[in-house]
This record gives C-alpha cells, sequence and structure tokens, in this order.
DNA sequence: ACTATGCTCGTACGGTGTACTATTTGTCAA
DNA sequence: TTGACAAATAGTACACCGTACGAGCATAGT
C-alpha cells in the first residue's frame, strides 16, 4: 500500500548529505539550541532513530555541519598575490560566518577537523608560503588572521542589530538607555556620536581587516 | 536534630554569590555542558529548586557567572600611555579567558551586558579618548582589539595542547598523522619544521597583539 | 500566640540524546 | 517463486535536563 521506494510522508529516501543540510537548514532559521535530533527528524518525515543509521550521534552530526560551513568559504586565490587573496578569503569567510552564527560558537571544543577545513587551511598556508613567508612568519599571519575573522564574527552575531537603519533605530530607543552618561560618560558620549553620525557597522571588518593586512606586509620578507 | 541554622550538608548558607560562584568553578572543573542545576545544586547541598530563590533561571545564571569572568580582567591601567594600557588588558583577558573557556563561547547570543562589561568597556573607550583617538578611530581600534582578542580565545581554547612540551608529545603522535604529505604537503611541511624548531605557542598571541598595537598608531592622530 | 516573610525543597511535566530491539524493505540465489 | 540475508526505518524505554507549582520550615515582628 505504500509506494514503491518511497515512505510515507518522505518524498525522497533519507541519506547522511540530506540530514545533514536539513539540521543546517534548522540551525540557521531557528536557533541551533532548537535543533534536536526528534525536531529533525520530524522535519525530514523520518522516525527518530533513523537519524542514527547515518550519524554516530549527535557530536558527528555537528561536525559534519561545521565542515559544510567551511566549505562554503572561499579559497584563497593566489593569481592576485597574497594580499588580495587573504582578504577575499576573510572577507568570505565573515559572510559565511554571518550567515551560519552558531557555527562560530561550535567550533570550539570541537577538536577534529573535517576534511573541508584541512583543505582550507592547506590553500591559506600554501598562499602564504608562495608569497615567501617562512613556515614561523605563515604561522603567524594565520593565527592573527583567523583570530580576527573568529573573534569579529563572533561580537558581530552577539549584536543586536545588523544594519546602518537597525543601528539607528534600535540605538535611540535600547541602547542609550543602557548608558547613563553619569555612569558611562564615555560610552555613552561615543555612542551619541555614533548615532548622531549615522554610523555604519558595515565597513568595521574591512577597515580593521586592511590594517591588519598592512601589518602584515613587513612579515612577508621576514625570517 | 538538624543544626540551629543550618542545614544538613551545607556548612554555609546560600547566596547568589555561592551559587554563582560555585557554577564558575564546576564549568572551569568539568565541561559547561555538565554544569546542570541539579549538579550544581547537589555540589552546593541544597535542593535543585533552591537555587531558584537566588537565580530567575539559567540563562540568568549563566549571564552572571559571564559578569564575574569580565569582573576578572584588568582594566587599562592610563598613566602608562594607551599602548601599555592596551596591551596589559589584552594579555589579562586573554589569561582569563583561558582560564575560563566556557565563558567565550557564551558571550555570544547573550545580548544584555553586565555592570562589570559596561564598566571594562567604558575604562577602555576612556583610555582611547583620552590618548587622543577620535571617537570613531576608538570604535574601530576597540573592535579590532576585542575581535583579535576573543578569536584568539576562541582557537586557543580548541587546541589540544597548552604548551610546547605537550606540542612536541602530540604533534607527532596525533598531529602529523593527520597530515599525509601527499594530501597537505604545505600543512606537512609546516607541522614539521614547527615540531623541529621546537615551536612555543605561548608567543604568538603577544605577537599578534603588538601587531596590531602599531597598526594602530597611525589611528591615535587620524580624525 | 499569631502572622508575615524569607528561605528551602519535593513532585511532576514536557523536553533532550540514545541504547536496545523490532520491523519493514530491497536484493539476490536457488 | 521462494527463501535468506542485509540495508534501512522506527518504537519503546531510560536517564537526564530546566523549571512551574505549591508545600513546608524557621525566624522576626507584633
Amino acid at each position: 500500500m505504500a509506494a514503491k521506494s518511497v515512505r510515507a510522508g518522505a518524498e525522497v529516501s533519507l541519506s547522511k548529505q540530506r540530514v545533514v543540510t536539513e539540521a543546517i537548514r534548522l540551525a540557521d532559521t531557528e536557533d541551533v539550541a532548537r535543533l534536536s535530533m526528534r525536531r529533525l527528524a520530524n522535519e525530514l518525515g523520518a522516525g527518530v532513530m533513523s537519524l542514527y543509521y547515518y550519524v554516530a550521534n549527535k557530536d558527528e552530526l555537528l561536525d559534519a555541519m561545521i565542515d559544510v560551513v567551511f566549505d562554503e568559504i572561499e579559497l584563497p586565490a593566489d593569481p592576485a598575490g597574497w594580499k588580495a587573496a587573504m582578504r577575499q578569503r576573510a572577507v568570505s569567510a565573515r559572510q559565511v560566518l554571518a550567515r551560519h552564527p552558531w557555527a562560530i560558537t561550535l567550533m570550539e571544543s570541537r577538536t577534529a577537523p573535517g576534511p573541508a577545513n584541512l583543505r582550507h587551511r592547506e590553500a591559506v598556508f600554501a598562499c602564504l608560503r608562495k608569497a615567501g613567508f617562512s613556515v614561523e612568519m605563515a604561522t603567524h599571519a594565520n593565527w592573527l588572521l583567523d583570530s580576527y575573522v573568529y573573534g569579529y564574527a563572533l561580537q558581530e552575531a552577539s549584536l543586536p542589530f545588523d544594519t546602518a537603519e537597525e543601528f539607528a533605530d534600535i540605538g535611540e530607543d535600547v541602547f542609550m538607555p543602557q548608558l547613563p552618561p553619569d555612569q558611562y560618560p564615555y560610552l555613552h558620549e561615543g555612542a551619541a556620536t555614533l548615532l548622531a553620525a549615522g554610523y555604519d557597522p558595515a565597513d568595521e571588518f574591512t577597515f580593521g581587516l586592511d590594517l591588519i593586512l598592512g601589518a602584515l606586509e613587513v612579515l612577508a620578507a621576514a625570517p
């Protein structure tokens, strides 16, 4: 009575692919905290325990999700020179992490790097080495750039606004009241000034990134 | 049969202080994932629901924990100049976050900053403004420094080793086998070189930090 | 003595990950 | 066609989680 090779409620059969993809969709739309095996199974029109045929446990699912996210980040394109390559890769990483804010948090404590993660690191390291960075200097540059990108994404994810307009809207009603001028004079002045000037957080990332890239220049020729 | 004003098993009475402190101890020693209200109550020799007299819910407990962590970070000491002040406070922040790795991840999604958090930001902003940074430039510097510190702490927390010796021990047995030279030639070469050179990750943080501080110098006088 | 208030906690409910077991389905040999 | 076996799906149960609700206790104030 059931269709030939298709279960009722599931238009296509399960696969690790489908499980992981749907899990990412759920984490993106709802919160990652609301991603449970039951909810995920339900969304896939499957029984809970069916998931465990494709995924050993929830931790492995999270690992797989993270590796997919890593795969979305553009690899550095060497021809343009290391600086442009690193810049473009950092910008791409930030975009991806902004799209999947739960991934930033999840990277921690997850010690086993997936294949996409390693492939990415290899490409970055190769780009820097070919540009003349020594192993030590390439390591320094790598730490510095990654720290900035992850830290920025982390802070950005905890911001209650995304665009300049949202900042302008929320700032007056929510931000300023939290900063009484007698207790926090400098923060108060700073927030007021930025609000008045129509501060746009969109350019904040590239500003710091370019500053770092400039500082890294001296490392390219260092031993 | 019970002591006068003291419950059996609890040598002192409960307080928000004690609840939060013990929660931090638990998160530090075990993992933050293993911090549950039941376990926490047990550790305090109290009933589970007693905790809810001092804390509205677990989220509020986590907020309080984070603010205590913030309070552990040294405030910048202006007299030494903005550069030294920012350097010392970044070093302190990294130490604190290394001691409480769970806090890094927790800062995200927790939108309401606690009093210690605000006090800290005020001190940093004040230091930069007094040093001649404009509001815009101080904001840039703040974002850049915080991103680096948090990102570095995040990466550091996911490392399986802490010291140079641990790196040397683990590197040979665990790291290298994950990096076959045919698939990841540059990573393989890099890891091998660092291992042979006795690479010490302890200095990595200050290296990048000083590079950033140097780059920030030009911002001090910019509009 | 009586009440009020501050504090503690047991029980219960709906959620979680997943071990164990059972069932259905697809494939191929005889 | 039938049987057998493996691949795939799922139900049930258990231990754990956060916490709503309300009952109890000790002390202070009257």
